[in-house]
DNA sequence: CGGTATCCGTGTTGATACTG
DNA sequence: CAGTATCAACACGGATACCG
């Protein structure tokens, strides 16, 4: 493999190594399609600036999908597309391997 | 898998996303042990300052080894760790995703 | 409800020059 | 050779207020 290959994997890392971008996608992996309100008490701490940068980005990427209906009040979902999920597999792979360096009691 | 347990991998993304690290580790992965010099030369662009700083850290974290020799002129070398090399595997997967994604025509 | 606008403090990066 | 020191520029996250 060549150095410049990793270019699209750099790309990959920036993408989802944010500071909550890794509780996002987890909570859409477990929970499945969520609306704005729930990721927002879910990810707690976030504020709603920061979470919509996040939901954007993962969107533009191909990594979440978003559902919008403009009823009154709007309802917004997101939920994992394919990619997102094929995500999930590798990641799991690099979370076991944090886990035993760095162990379960790491606290963010 | 709970929320919490995936701060260890987060913790593991914070170190490897940083600008540059994706280039070294994968310098370091292709040709072994490298002194400061050829990794400058390598990771094209880098700044002395930047180098430094990532070298540290993953030396912190135990991803790679630093080898200092104080001859004159001194010798610094540098090379994967097991836990480096273990990295390299969960990251090739990654990679291939990403090429797979973004495809290998992505640029920085 | 689901955002956007704004401001601000902080962290990160880069360029350059210098040192043991 | 392998860094360190210094400073400036910028991106980023956080808090808050407001909008359709």
């Amino acid at each position: 493999m060549k150095d410049s290959e990793c270019a699209p994997l750099e790309k990959l890392l920036n993408q989802i190594s944010g500071q909550w971008t890794m509780y996002i996608l987890w909570t859409l992996d477990t929970n499945g399609v969520m609306r704005f309100g729930e990721l927002r008490r879910k990810v707690d701490g976030i504020s709603p600036k920061v979470l919509t940068q996040r939901l954007r980005m993962l969107e533009e990427n191909g990594i979440i999908y978003r559902y919008y209906e403009s009823t009154i009040p709007p309802q917004v979902s997101y939920e994992l597309t394919e990619r997102g999920k094929e995500l999930s597999k590798p990641l799991y792979d690099l979370c076991e391997l944090a886990s035993r360096w760095y162990g379960d009691e790491t606290k963010m």
